[in-house]
DNA sequence: TTAAACTTTCAGTAAATATTGAAAGTTTAT
DNA sequence: ATAAACTTTCAATATTTACTGAAAGTTTAA
């Protein structure tokens, strides 16, 4: 297998990965080619590497931008910007983790532990607010966890993982 | 606030979930309203609830069902089939992250595997191999904690998870 | 067996989401 | 000040994904 094909198939699976997790497939093949490239890119070569167009390109090296998993470099003597994207497997997990943390699940838990505080003692609304309250404990735990790890450096999160799995 | 309203708002909230993690809506939001109500249900009942048409009742119950997370039950003297969600939450996201983590995760993994045998020893191609090979290193711990986690009672995760967080 | 009670399928349609590309905006060098 | 080099925006469009509902299929009781 060439180079060229071997990242053209890790494009096409980090792509695929992202969007059956509700990421565009765009954001995550831009993400891919620059984890597989060693040098910083532009948008040209981006959209040209992946056929893709100029505004989409940008909007989503954007979105990448703002999820911290990609940054801007500029070049000495160049105008133009410059993309790379962090080749750290940990940090890229701990940036996802983090932003999708804040983005979806906090929102869950705030209403989760809302549902609780409702007046009505009915075997139905005892059961309710039990597997709410379960919920919530199950939630913040995973926070916990997620904190720490976002918290965490590498060798942290690595030592208490290997002692977890022993 | 009322039972009524309390159950409606966590069906919003967790269809909302599963739609931003890449599962439709009408799915979780046919999950949710189970997990949320004492007895089981028939298909008719949860088109009426959820305005939905019966096709699609149909068919995500049924995936519902292949994911592990409804079963389906018989009511003596029923003709009807009755449909329930398991009220534990450390079994449903066991479930979730096994389904995923096959569906998802195990085809990128095999992939990545692959891609590190490349005959090619130029700089770009060897900064490319060690990435992949990192994040192979990375999946298979995931996947190492996953396994244990599925495999696990309750309780064994719960005390991991503890010692995890301190 | 047959008909009522129920479940499943699927072609057509609707809704949500992503993409394009041209125009507007911004920055920089002279 | 201005024009070239570059970036951003956004309305129109294409693509993907989900949903409907009627028809076909299945099961059960009598």
């Amino acid at each position: 297998m060439q180079l060229d094909e071997a990242k053209n198939q890790f494009i096409q699976a980090w792509g695929a990965l992202g969007s059956s997790w509700g990421i565009n497939r765009t954001m995550s093949s831009i993400h891919a080619l620059l984890i597989a490239s060693k040098d910083a890119m532009t948008t040209e070569e981006i959209m040209d590497t992946l056929k893709i167009s100029r505004g989409n390109a940008n909007m989503n090296i954007r979105a990448l931008i703002e999820w911290g998993l990609v940054k801007r470099e500029m070049v000495a003597g160049e105008r133009k910007e410059y993309f790379s994207a962090g080749k750290d497997v940990w940090e890229i997990a701990r940036q996802i983790a983090k932003e999708r943390a804040k983005r979806e699940l906090e929102p869950v838990t705030k209403i989760v532990a809302d549902l609780q505080t409702i007046e009505d003692d009915s075997e139905d609304a005892k059961q309710f607010k039990e597997t709410m309250a379960n919920l919530e404990d199950f939630t913040s735990k995973v926070n916990g966890t997620l904190d720490k790890f976002i918290k965490s450096d590498k060798n942290w999160f690595y030592k208490s993982l290997m002692s977890l799995i022993k």
